[in-house]
RNA sequence: GGGCGAUUAGCUCAGAUGGAUAGAGCGUUGGCCUCCGGAGCCAAAGGCCGCGCGUUCGAAUCGCGCAUCGCCCA
C-alpha cells in the first residue's frame, strides 16, 4: 500500500515537471508514505511536498496542491486527498483497499510474512556460548530467547540462518572448574582442605564429585598425578555440564545447529592459520616477549596481545580464527550474541576483521544487557561468585517457557530488563504473554462456536468484505497489513522486541473488536465476514508468535 | 582518568530512516457480564521527552557541551 502510494507521487511529480508546473528536480529527494497517527489525518500521509520546498523553491502547500493535480486515482484505492499542516498530503483510503489483505493471510497462512529480503544468503547467529563451567542461569535465558528469535526472524526474512553455539573448551576456566571439582571430591572424601578463592562453588560442583567418584573412570581420581586428576575432572565434568545445557536448551524450546569446540581451533591448525594471515599483512609484531596485533591501525584503542610471553594464545586470538572459519564456512553476515559487559571486546575484534578485509557490517554485535530477577517487586538474590544463582531450568519451570520468552523480548536487548516471577506465573492481564495468546485462544473459541453451531467457515476469495465498516474491523485490517514490513524492519534492525509489542497492540485492538460486536450474527453475510476478519487476526497472531518461539494456544 | 550506553507519565518501558496534538502496560479513579471465554473492554486523571546551545520549514529523534546513573578498560 505504502510503496503503491509512493510510486504514484513519483509519476504524479515527474509529471508535473514535465507539464512545466514545477521546476525539474534531478533527483527525487527522500520521503516517506507512512501511517498517521490521527484520523483526521487520514490512513496514510506523505511529506513529498515539504521535501521538495527546497529544490523548488515554492511552499510546500504549492507544491502538494500541484502534486494532487496530477495524481491519479490509485487504482480506486483512494477515496480523497488532502492537504494539511505543514504540506503534508494526506490520503483517505477506500475501507476496501485494506481488506484486499484479508484474503492474503488466510491463502498464505504460515507463509505470510515471510519476506525475500535474505535472497537466501547464509547468516550464522552465534548465541549463548556459555562456558560449560556451570548451568545457564537467567541471563543466558534472555540470550537464548533473543538469538533463537533473531535466527527465526532472519530466517522468515529470506536468510538461510543457522544457530550456533561457541563452546569455551580450552584455557583456564575450564582447569578451574576441574580444580573445583576435584578439591570437592578429596573433601568429600575426608579432606579438610580449604575451598580456594576464585573457583566454582556452587552446590552442584559437589554432585558431580560425587558422581564422578562414583564412576569406573573417577574410581581412582584420587590416587592419580594432580595434572592428570585435574585433566580428567575438568573434561568429565564439562562434558556432563554441557549435557545439563544442552537439555535446559532443549527445554526452552532452543535447537542449536551446531557446536563449535574452541579447541578445536587449536588443534587444527585454525590459530596459526590466523596468526599466518595476519602475519602476511603486516598486522603483527613482537614486544616484550608477547605477540600483538595492530588493532589501533583499525580503530581500537590500543594494541592487542594474541599470545603471551608464556607462549598460551589469548582468547582475542581463538576469536579471530574462530570468525575466520565462520568466514570460511559461507556465512556472508554474522551475528554474535553477547552480554553487554563484554561490549569493550567489540572495537578488537572487528578490527582484526577489518585487517584481514572484511566490511565492519558482516558482523553485527548484538548486546544483551543483564536481568534484574525479581520476586513481586523484590530483588531475588543472585551472585555467581558465592555459587548461588537462580538457573534458566528453575525460572523455565517455575513461570513456562512462553512466558519465559515473551518477557526476555520486551525490551530492547540492550536495556536492562526486570523480570518479575510472579508477574511471568500470573495468569493475568500484568502479563502481557497471557494477553495475546488469549487473543488467539479467543478466535480459536469463536471458531469453535461457529462449528458447533455448525456456521460454515467461509472461502475467503469469495466472500464479500464490503460490509467491515466499522472502524475496529479497518483497524484490524490495517494492522494486519503492516505485519510484512514489521517483520522486514525487525529483521533489518535484529530487533524482535518490535514483534512483542506489534502482538500486544494487534491482541488488543482485537480484543477492543470482540467487546464491540459479535463475530456471528444473524445475517450470514456479515457473520462470514467476520469470520475471515476473525481468522486473519489469528493466522498473524500465530505467526508472530511463532517468529518470538511462543506456541499459540487453542484453548488455555 | 579514558571509552561505551542510558536518561520519555507515580512505576516498568515503546517510540527505524527527523514530521502534525507524545504512546502502551502496571498503578489510581469511575463505568461495562441474560451475550462467541470478564484471563476481557470503555473512560478519566497523569509529561519542561535530564539541562543548555546548535543544525532546519520542523527535533524525544541529528551535532556539541553539561549533569546524573550503569558497564568496560587501566
Amino acid at each position: 500500500m505504502k510503496k503503491t502510494l509512493a510510486a504514484q507521487l513519483i509519476k504524479a511529480l515527474e509529471s508535473a515537471c514535465a507539464a512545466g508546473d514545477l521546476p525539474p528536480v534531478d533527483e527525487v529527494p527522500e520521503f516517506v508514505v507512512e501511517k498517521t497517527k490521527q484520523a483526521e489525518h487520514g490512513d496514510l500521509a506523505s511529506n513529498l511536498a515539504m521535501q521538495l520546498a527546497r529544490p523548488c523553491r515554492k511552499s510546500p502547500r504549492q507544491i502538494a496542491e500541484t502534486l494532487l493535480t496530477h495524481l491519479g486515482q490509485g487504482n480506486g484505492l483512494i477515496e480523497r486527498t488532502a492537504i494539511a499542516g505543514p504540506g503534508f498530503i494526506n490520503f483517505f483510503l477506500n475501507p476496501a483497499a485494506w481488506h484486499a489483505v484479508l484474503p492474503t493471510i488466510l491463502a498464505q497462512g504460515p507463509d505470510f510474512g515471510r519476506g525475500e529480503w535474505g535472497a537466501g544468503a547464509k547468516v550464522q547467529v552465534e548465541f549463548v556460548s556459555a562456558n560449560p563451567t556451570g548451568p545457564l542461569h537467567v541471563g543466558h535465558g534472555r540470550g537464548a530467547a533473543l538469538g533463537d528469535a533473531l535466527a527465526r526472524v532472519l530466517a522468515f526474512s529470506g536468510f538461510d540462518a543457522q544457530r550456533e553455539y561457541y563452546l569455551n573448551d580450552a584455557g583456564n576456566q575450564m582447569a578451574t572448574l576441574g580444580r573445583s571439582v576435584l578439591i570437592r571430591a578429596r573433601q568429600l572424601r575426608g579432606s579438610d582442605e580449604p575451598f580456594p578463592d576464585k573457583h566454582y562453588k556452587g552446590e552442584y560442583i559437589n554432585d558431580l564429585a560425587a558422581e564422578l567418584l562414583g564412576t569406573p573412570q573417577g574410581k581412582g581420581l584420587l590416587e592419580m598425578p594432580q595434572d592428570e586428576a585435574v585433566a580428567l575432572a575438568s573434561q568429565w565434568a564439562g562434558q556432563k555440564i554441557l549435557d545439563g545445557i544442552k537439555d535446559d536448551l532443549a527445554a526452552f524450546h532452543v535447537q542449536i545447529d551446531s557446536y563449535f569446540s574452541e579447541r578445536s581451533l587449536v588443534t587444527d591448525g585454525a590459530v596459526e592459520r590466523a596468526f599466518a594471515a595476519l602475519r602476511e599483512k603486516g598486522l603483527l609484531y613482537e614486544a616484550e616477549g608477547a605477540l600483538w596485533f595492530k588493532a589501533t591501525e583499525f580503530g581500537d584503542e590500543k594494541d592487542r596481545v594474541v599470545k603471551r610471553s608464556n607462549g598460551e594464545i589469548t582468547y582475542f586470538a581463538s576469536d579471530i580464527a574462530y570468525h575466520l572459519d565462520k568466514f570460511r564456512r559461507g556465512f556472508g553476515r554474522l551475528v554474535d550474541v553477547w552480554g553487554a559487559d563484554h561490549h569493550g571486546y567489540v572495537p578488537r575484534l572487528k578490527a582484526s576483521l577489518a585487517g584481514l578485509g572484511r566490511e565492519p557490517e558482516d558482523l553485527t554485535v548484538v548486546l544483551v544487557q543483564m536481568v534484574n530477577l525479581l520476586r513481586n517487586g523484590e530483588p531475588v538474590a543472585m551472585s555467581t561468585r558465592g555459587g548461588e544463582f537462580v538457573t534458566l531450568r528453575e525460572v523455565v519451570d517455575e513461570v513456562g517457557g512462553d512466558s519465559a520468552r515473551f518477557i526476555f523480548l520486551t525490551r530492547r536487548s540492550d536495556a536492562q530488563l526486570d523480570f518479575d516471577l510472579e508477574v511471568a506465573k500470573a495468569q493475568s492481564l500484568d502479563n502481557p504473554v497471557f494477553y495475546v495468546q488469549y487473543a488467539h485462544t479467543r478466535v480459536s473459541s469463536i471458531l469453535r462456536k461457529a462449528e458447533a453451531e455448525s456456521v460454515p467457515l467461509p472461502d475467503p476469495a469469495a466472500t464479500s468484505l464490503d460490509c467491515l465498516t466499522l472502524a475496529p474491523e479497518v483497524e484490524l485490517a490495517k494492522r494486519l497489513a503492516e505485519f510484512p514490513e514489521l517483520v522486514e524492519g525487525a529483521a533489518k534492525a535484529l530487533e524482535p522486541h518490535r514483534i512483542t509489542y506489534y502482538l500486544h497492540e494487534l491482541a488488543g485492538a482485537f480484543h477492543s473488536y470482540y467487546n464491540a460486536a459479535h463475530v456471528l450474527v444473524e445475517d450470514p453475510a456479515l457473520s462470514a465476514a467476520r469470520l475471515v476478519l476473525t481468522q486473519a487476526v489469528g493466522r498473524v497472531l500465530a505467526n508472530g508468535l511463532e517468529l518470538l518461539g511462543v506456541s499459540a494456544p487453542e484453548k488455555m
